[in-house]
DNA sequence: TGCCTGTCACTTCCATACAAGCACCCGCCG
DNA sequence: CGGCGGGTGCTTGTATGGAAGTGACAGGCA
């Protein structure tokens, strides 16, 4: 089920821990012990180790001296800070993009929100999703820092189940296509301030997206 | 990210090495061995493995499968790129604390501006940066948003050395301080597109910045 | 002479064994 | 009856040995 199985096994465990963790598939606090993986995995417990201990790193996990790893899933007083430094990031790119971009670049942010218009019409929101992260995808890509993009994409990456889901809100995606569609005028002419302030209002999580937040973290259907 | 009471080797290591590549200590390119660094350490060759593990998802060093890991030491190019995602953090701290920051810390920014001011005739620039740090981290605290403040610390603890550099240039620190009152004064009248901008300026690395930033990395003084 | 191939040494990576520390539990004492 | 202290089991952390993979080098072939 890893696409990606030539890696070595320590790296795999961590992909797919992490996979896991994301998935919101273990609950906030539960040690995970090292005999137990090791079994699951069929291997020795020095590779589950390294695994744990880079999870550590990205604060997926918390590990307390001679105690254990315990994952840590933010709640969400934290997810909404995580929305937030998103929604800063992607409005440095926006800055970036419309100062920046040249004429394939932008031309790629164009098709890119044309391929979000022809999803639209067939209603479903995953299928949406997939054209709208190559849409930010392409915004990212015409900052031209790619130490920036890379720290978009981690974030990205970690929130991704949740701006999924706040795709399934009723009439989000022709909003959030209508907003593309503000953005890219801005990157067109330019307008660096203008293209922050709108994909920072586009990614920040208001309104009834934060109801929805809410509702389906206590639902525990993520 | 807790490096608090570490009494495992393992977190010792890792710390260290940090330290040392941050220091510039290591060419880019060099090979960490592990027995050579277990006999360094006076530890066997798992902690090490462990505490390499760690600098490699920090993208201090990388690590080939089968190969071994190799420092990272950033060119100018890429630590550019860093100083403007420095630059965009600080500017978002800035925009939230201008916003949210209550009276006491407003007060605590006041207060750190005075004493970069009473930093200032010393003409040590290793004082200066000290009370300049502990201005920027009133500004990270008064913004509120806790995560947002790790990535800044994280980013600034790893240009710490660079960020140091720059007030070495005669009269750097008379300027900064300037840059610090009118951010002040951006914090104060809860203007914060004003503070962004300005944070923003304040950090980027332009002109002369820019110019010993380069010589400095080529002389390799760093 | 240039290229290919087989072998070798070195290194990483995983498995297993051992030591040390923390938590829990039970009995004891106030 | 409640708080406390020591023993025990389970867990983590480290050490070490072995297996597998990679790069380099030398020798043979075209």
């Amino acid at each position: 089920m890893q696409s990606r199985g030539d890696q070595s096994t320590a790296h795999r465990i961590a992909a797919d821990l992490e996979i896991a963790i994301l998935k919101r598939e273990f609950e906030n606090g539960v040690r995970l012990d090292e005999n137990e993986l090791s079994a699951r995995f069929g291997v020795s417990r020095t590779p589950v180790r390294e695994a744990l201990g880079r999870l550590a790193l990205t604060g997926l996990v918390v590990q307390m001296p001679r105690r254990g790893t315990f994952v840590r899933q933010p709640g969400p007083a934290e997810l909404l800070e995580m929305f937030e430094v998103m929604a800063e990031l992607e409005a440095s790119c926006g800055r970036l993009a419309a100062r920046r971009a040249d004429a394939s670049q932008v031309e790629a942010i164009r098709k890119a929100d044309t391929a979000c218009g022809n999803a639209l019409p067939a209603g479903d929101p995953n299928a949406y999703y997939a054209e709208n992260e190559t849409f930010h995808q392409a915004i990212y890509d015409a900052s031209g820092n790619r130490f920036l993009v890379g720290k978009a994409l981690r974030l990205q990456r970690r929130l991704m189940f949740f701006r999924q889901m706040q795709l399934h809100l009723r009439g989000r995606p022709a909003e959030s296509r209508a907003e593309h569609a503000a953005i890219l005028v801005a990157i067109e002419s330019g307008d660096g301030d203008r293209a922050a302030t709108l994909l920072r209002a586009h990614v920040a999580v208001q309104g009834e997206k934060f109801h929805s937040l809410v509702v389906h973290l206590n639902r525990n259907e993520w």
